[in-house]
DNA sequence: GCAGTAATGCACTAACTAGTTACTTCATGT
DNA sequence: ACATGAAGTAACTAGTTAGTGCATTACTGC
């Protein structure tokens, strides 16, 4: 890339234009589909440099998705649900997993695209089955505090509740173009958006109410 | 493709042949990753044919596309839901679609990838969203069914219930590998698979439940 | 200031990939 | 039998793509 004024050399700041912009054409294309030239163009780095801080197109993916992941389990354990009432903390978690998906169009195209390839891009990372762990134990924790409160009932499985949370707003969302033509229906339509939500809510308080 | 014994020339065999493969190739690596030559090969049919056939890559993937949703349109069609009481016909379909997934695990895939290309694939059909438009209608007609009845509560979206039966069976199954690594766990295992349905019944029954 | 090291750029390659050209083989209707 | 058109094939093309070799340029410690 030839740049008019020279912009000083920081390794880092490279590195992190070239994972900003493989992040977006790897969500945008998918890993098979994404070109690592247009990744050196957009990161206004050059392909050389690449392949010199992430050895191959299959390494800079691997570092994208954990990255990605690391940034939504950190987001979830900001919340601080351990200080609402279990109702409110389920509801806010509801809500946030929907909007980080709305505020990160990116991730759900990452998730697919590793899927895809059957998460061996994943497969190897410790930490993230550790930041997983401690998302799970939150909700857990939730669970146990509101049955106590006899306002859930007792024997939900954090897990797949979990799942659950999670595939509400995901599907609707990954889903939206192709639901679009089936539905005949605007799928981002800010009041669709809203009523999908509310609907998102409903039905994860009516899976745990006592 | 050399054939050690003549094969009977059948240009619908051909086509079948051709389309089944892609549909193969294009489930396992998307749209991007599936190679037109791997196609013919499988299809034990020669490239030309691809091309004689059906034009494009892209045309390829189209018809592969209508097909897989077809399919599924019709094998709800043929469940006779109407002659179920209402709970009796929504867990079926629940049940239904979650058999259906696990079944036919191409048909994951490749709405994932119709979804990484906007659904431009399948944008310009008219039979997709007349057969959708009929799910949604035995959807509505149990809804009603079971308002009339008084075991479902009314002013249940049948869209949104609809999306939310596909979800939660949807997004275990497409995001089953990297939920192995996070979470640790084999998301295919039989007694896995049985609790997850079991969980996805009661959380759609939940919802609709007076 | 200058040597050494890290960052960067350019031009290249070997393999691949969608699509095509020009041809051969077969089935069938008359 | 044989003409005709459809089915099928092999070899090729033009453009693309991940990955490299090597020279150059800028910081940094001394």
């Amino acid at each position: 890339m030839t740049q008019a004024m020279t912009r000083p050399r920081s390794a880092e700041a490279t590195k992190a234009r070239i994972l900003g912009a493989a992040k977006h054409e790897f969500a945008r294309l998918g890993f098979a589909g994404a070109r690592v030239d247009e990744i050196a163009e957009k990161a206004q780095a050059n392909k050389r440099m690449i392949y010199h801080y992430f050895g191959s197109k299959e390494m800079l993916f691997q570092l994208v998705l954990e990255e990605a992941y690391l940034d939504i389990r950190s987001a979830e354990q900001a919340l601080k649900l351990d200080d609402l009432p279990p109702l409110d903390a389920l509801e806010k978690l509801v809500t946030f997993t929907w909007q980080y998906y709305l505020d990160n169009p990116e991730f759900i195209t990452l998730v697919n695209s590793a899927n895809l390839h059957r998460a061996k891009h994943i497969a190897e990372s410790t930490k993230l089955p550790a930041s997983s762990q401690k998302l799970n134990q939150m909700v857990q924790d939730i669970l146990d505090r509101g049955v106590k409160d006899g306002v859930f009932r007792p024997n939900v499985d954090a897990l797949q509740l979990n799942i659950t949370i999670a595939a509400v707003g995901y599907y609707y969302l990954t889903n939206r173009h192709t639901g679009a033509v089936l539905f005949e229906r605007d799928y981002m339509d800010p009041q669709a958006l809203d009523e999908r939500l509310a609907f998102n809510v409903e039905t994860i308080l009516r899976l745990v109410r006592a």
